[in-house]
This record gives C-alpha cells, structure tokens and sequence, in this order.
DNA sequence: CTGTTAGCGCCTTCAG
DNA sequence: CTGAAGGCGCTAACAG
C-alpha cells in the first residue's frame, strides 16, 4: 500500500498556525479595526439594542474584513448563558434505535447551528448511576444550560428530578412533562395509534386484535395503548395486549402464541412488527400487521405494511427551536407535533 | 392526557441555582479548603511533575470533599490545548449509514469520556461549501484542537487540505493519510475482501466473479478493488467489476444485467450485497453473494451471507485513544486494526 | 449611545 | 516545591 506523504503545509504552515503565530482574530482586533471599544463591538454581535446604525456598521464591515468569528467558548465562559446545549440520547442495541437517534441528532444540530447554540452529545450510558448531584455538576462543569431530552423512561428518576429541579432550561421529546422551564414536544401518540389501527382494521374488515405494546414504563407505551383501547370500545371487538418492550425477539415470540386467534396484529413499533411478520410468514398464515414509527427498516420486512410516520428530524428541530425559546426566558409549554400514516414496502426505500 | 405539574423543587430550589446563589465549587475554593494556592491546585489536577505528595493529598482530598468537577469551558479558554475535539460525520441517506455512524459516535464518545475529551460533533453537511479558511475559523471559534474524521472522500478536498495543513490534530478512519500531526486507523481493506471474496468462491465452488464496487472516489473502494483482483489473478477466474457506488438500487440493477452469467457475486458493502440479493431472489435464480461491513440489516436480506464483521466501536474507540496521543505530542502514524468474517442471519440479529 | 472596568474559571510563566 | 500575577476572549454592569 502506498500512502500520501506528509509534506503538504502549503496554504498555512504550521509556523503561521494560531497557536504560535496568532492568526486567532478575536473582538480586540475588531474593536481596533473599527475604532470603537470592545464591548461596543460585543453588543452589536449580540443585538444589544442602544447601538448607533453608523457604529454597527462599522463593526460588521471590520467584522466581515477580519473574517471575524466569535470564540463561543469565551463566550459561555462569560456569560453564562450563552447557549450551550446538551443533547441527550438514549442508546437502545437495535439499529433500528440508531436510525431515530441520527434523525433527532441531525435534526437538533441542523436546526442548533441556525440558531447559534452549540451542541454537546451525550448519551445515556454517560449518566448511568450517577447521582442527580453528579449529573448537574457534570453539566455545569461544560457550561451547559440547556437540555434536550430525548426517549427518556419513567424509571430515569434522576432525569426526572433533574427536569423538577429546574435548574437547566430543558426540552423533552416523549416525555409529557412540563413546567416553568421544560418544555415538551410530541405527537399525539393517542390517536395515531387508533388512526393506524382503525386503517388496518377496515381496510382488512378485522373483527379482533392482539395488541403487542412498547416498553412498560415508557411514557409513549401508555398514550398508545389508550388509542387502541378506544378503538375497540368504538368497534366493539376484543382486545387482547401483551407487552413487548420495543422487541422484535418478544414481538415474534408472541406472535406465535397469540396471533391465530386474531384478526390483526396491532404493534407499537415498527421493529415489533417486523418480528410478528416474519413470525407469521413462518407460521405460514397470513395477518395484516401494522407498525409504529415509519423507519426505513419496514421496507425488509418481506410485506408492506401500515405504520405511523414520524418526521423525527423535524421533532428534533422544533425541540431546539423551544429550548431557544426557553433560554431567552420563554414558559415551558406542550408542542403537538403531527405525523402521517403510510405504507412501507421495499420499493420505496431504494434510493 | 394529564401531564405533571410544576412544583416539584425539592432538591435544588430555584434561589440556590448555580447562577444566582453559586453553587458551582471553583478551583479558588478547593485551594482555600486545601490551604494551597490555586495554581498548586491547577497543577495537581493536571498532572503536574513538580507537586509534593503531601499537598498532592491535601488538593486531593479537598476536591473530594467539595466535589469539585473542572471546568471544561474554562480550561479550554485558557489553556489553548485542552482536550477539545470534533467529530466529522460523514451523512449518508441509507439507514445502514446511520448503524455505523451511531457505532462510531457511541465509540469515540465513550473514549473520549474516559480520556477526559470533550466531543463536538459535526455533520459534513454543516462543512459543505465552506474553504479551508471557513471551516479553520469555525474550528478556532470553537477552540478545536483535534479531529476526528470518518469516511471521507478523495473529493473532499478542504478536508484533505485541512490535513495536510497540519493546524489541528487529526485522526482519520478509512483514509490513509499520515503526517506529522495526523494518524489514520483501518483494516487492512484489500485482505479482507480478498479473504471473504475467497472464501465465498471456495465453498461454492465458483469460477468467475461480479464484483460490485463502492463509491469511485472513496479510499476503501480502491483497497478492496486490489483485494478481489489479487483472488480473480491467484484463482486464474474471470472478473467483472462494475460501479455500484455503495448504493443498494445500483447494486440491484447491476445484479439484474449481469449476475446471470457470473457464478458469485461479491460486493463491496453490505448494503449493496442486500440489493443484490434480492435482485437474485426476483429473478429466482441462485448465486452466492457476499458482503462487507457486518451491519445489522443483513440479517433481514433474505438470505444467508458472508461478510466483513469491522468493529466500529473499537474502530473509533481507537481513533481517540490515538487522537489523545497526537494531542499529549505524538506523531502521526498508521494504525491497522484486524476483522472478522461471519455469517449472517436474522436468528443472529434477533435480541 | 459609547467606553471603562471587572470579572468568568482556569492555566502558565516566573519569582521565591 | 509553592505562590503571585497576568492573561485566554468575551460579557455585563456602570459611568460618562
């Protein structure tokens, strides 16, 4: 193998590099550039309102001369309100798991450079038995005031004190908790689960349904389960739940148990239904399956099937957009966001 | 829906946040309570050669007690050196994207928790049609001192620019690119198609080959190129290589034009061994496929496949540790990191 | 409306 | 081996 050689310092050379030779700009040498004082060029880069148009624009154009960028970790270190923003996910082993969080990832740092917050990631694994106490140091000791909290279960009960203690300006997707500074952003889990439900009940005319649910403490697993819940009261036709975690292993498992019996196959997420497909495809019997979540997964899964669609990318962005909000001192308050029933089959994820 | 109300500050109350009462412990009161001075303080944490183990013990002790955690921010600030990093993602639309990139983010963020780094992570997109001297500042601004850079192109010339610059630390994977301050890790490319391409031929007994390569301009895709070249020359067989650019519908029609008169198919990812598959599976015709990479969706193709099982935890993990070492004054090297052939099925990806 | 003056929390010479 | 002093780049009262 042959490999580039390391002679290359054409367009900077590491004599002019910002640690030795100070290519750094920084708001000094703007303030001198424009004539004016340094915090006088701070406040116009922070639309402070007693500023002269003639002095802004003197700044802007030294600004735009310099190629000036504002150091944001000097920035927080001052202000202590600069937007640094923690992005906490919580890491599941299905790859399936590892779609959403890339979705919610892209979508909050998209939407975080617009709006000039810088972004920490953390995972959940991080906070795994650490104490409240040791959870708000380790933030404050990163200067983080914000938080957005994504998929968290009601067994995170340090999550949970931690969004009570309102220490932090916090956004959770999922997780219906709000209060003076939190903010919550979902859809209505409820009734997408009925929608998806009743579709594939009628479009199969289904008499009966085995409901396979999410994970026990979840919070979206209890909204969803009152969606089917009031779909059979509304039709008049036996329910019967049973509770897979989120797992495709235990989605198929009881789908081989249960499934004869029953018209439909009702699932609380797509991987679920991906297991019970494949489980009846096994069993050689056929039952319209319907999932949860639109993942680009639900085109393998050998048959089309109905699914709710979540845009999670723009989730992820309207949570940044109201963490913002927040930390410009705006009241925790509940997003409703809205989502779209469709059907995936393979044809439709090839790109 | 009932949601939780707001008044739960039992632990921390909102007069006793760190920004109006000052909960945060600075180093000043470790030194107090220590009875040190605060740059003795300073360099007991960092590790410092010149400190008496007493006083070591003292600070030690008084951090404990104070349950001090440093600020990152601030030391950043300062010491132009302290261990802040990027992550460079590189996007892609296929999920199966997503499975590798969350693995390396989850890799290198767990490194980087235990090597002290605090991690920023970057998309590509947040770096397209910015010059070399954008994307310098918006480092700088960010006070980045080392990068961590995964699956870029030969096209991507700011990057390579920016390497070859030398201003920051940088550690690439899958771009074999050294030099004084720039390692890269991978596997060795061309052995392991080489290896899975043979061992497929072998068990099926095989006498020519359809290769679908990667993308054109990837440093991978040259490397495993070699590598089935070496097995078609040892094996005295006929190869036919076409351009399926990683992408799952190419590598399906590809396999539709040419997959008839080849008797294996060996492919340059998974994905595109997937395609292929089930390419094979319309047509109804049999041929052994192979693919590269170990991602979970081989397990829904359909059918059994060989391929390359890479770690892309460790991978990444890796890559930190070494950025580490470039950041603590080492210098550039390659690392080469070994894998695995497996077999994959959907009993194996089931949890 | 603009400039002066203190820091933010930490690192880093440089004396002692 | 330890401490004093001067920043890092920026923000935020406070005067003027």
């Amino acid at each position: 193998m042959m490999f580039l050689e390391n002679d290359f310092r054409k367009t900077f050379s590491r004599q002019e590099s910002f640690r030795d030779g100070k290519v750094m700009v920084s708001i000094k040498d703007v303030a001198r550039q424009a004539g004016v004082a340094i915090s006088t060029v701070s406040k116009v880069l922070n639309n402070y309102p007693n500023v002269s148009e003639a002095t802004k624009k003197k700044v802007n154009q030294a600004v735009a001369e310099l190629n000036f960028v504002p150091n944001s970790v000097a920035a927080a270190l001052s202000s202590k309100q600069s937007g640094r923003v923690a992005l906490l996910l919580n890491m599941g082993h299905a790859s399936s798991v590892d779609e959403i969080n890339m979705q919610y990832m892209s979508g909050t740092i998209g939407q975080a450079v617009e709006l000039n917050l810088d972004v920490i990631t953390i995972f959940d694994s991080m906070l795994k038995n650490k104490s409240l106490d040791e959870v708000v140091r380790y933030l404050q000791s990163q200067s983080i005031t914000g938080l957005l909290i994504f998929g968290m279960s009601k067994d995170d009960h340090v999550l949970q004190r931690l969004i009570e203690a309102q220490l932090f300006k916090i956004v959770t997707v999922d997780v219906p908790i709000v209060n003076d500074s939190s903010s919550s952003v979902w859809i209505d889990q409820a009734s997408a689960q009925y929608d998806v439900a009743k579709k594939t009940l009628v479009e199969n005319k289904g008499k009966s349904i085995l409901y396979l649910a999410g994970k026990k403490n979840g919070y979206v697993t209890q909204e969803r389960l009152k969606g089917i819940q009031r779909l059979a009261e509304e039709e008049e036709i036996p329910l019967l739940v049973r509770n897979g975690e989120f797992s495709e292993l235990q989605a198929r498992n009881l789908t081989f148990r249960y499934a004869k019996k029953k018209d439909i196959v009702v699932c609380a997420s797509d991987l679920m239904a991906i297991g019970a497909m494949r489980a009846l495809m096994e069993m050689d019997i056929f039952r319209p399956v319907c999932g949860f979540d639109g993942i680009t997964l639900m085109g393998y899964a050998g048959k089309q099937m109905n699914t709710v669609r979540q845009d999670f990318e723009r989730i992820a962005s309207e949570a940044v957009v109201e963490l913002k909000r927040l930390l410009d001192g705006g009241w925790g308050q509940q997003i409703v966001l809205d989502y779209e029933l469709v059907r995936m089959k393979y044809e439709d994820i090839l790109v």
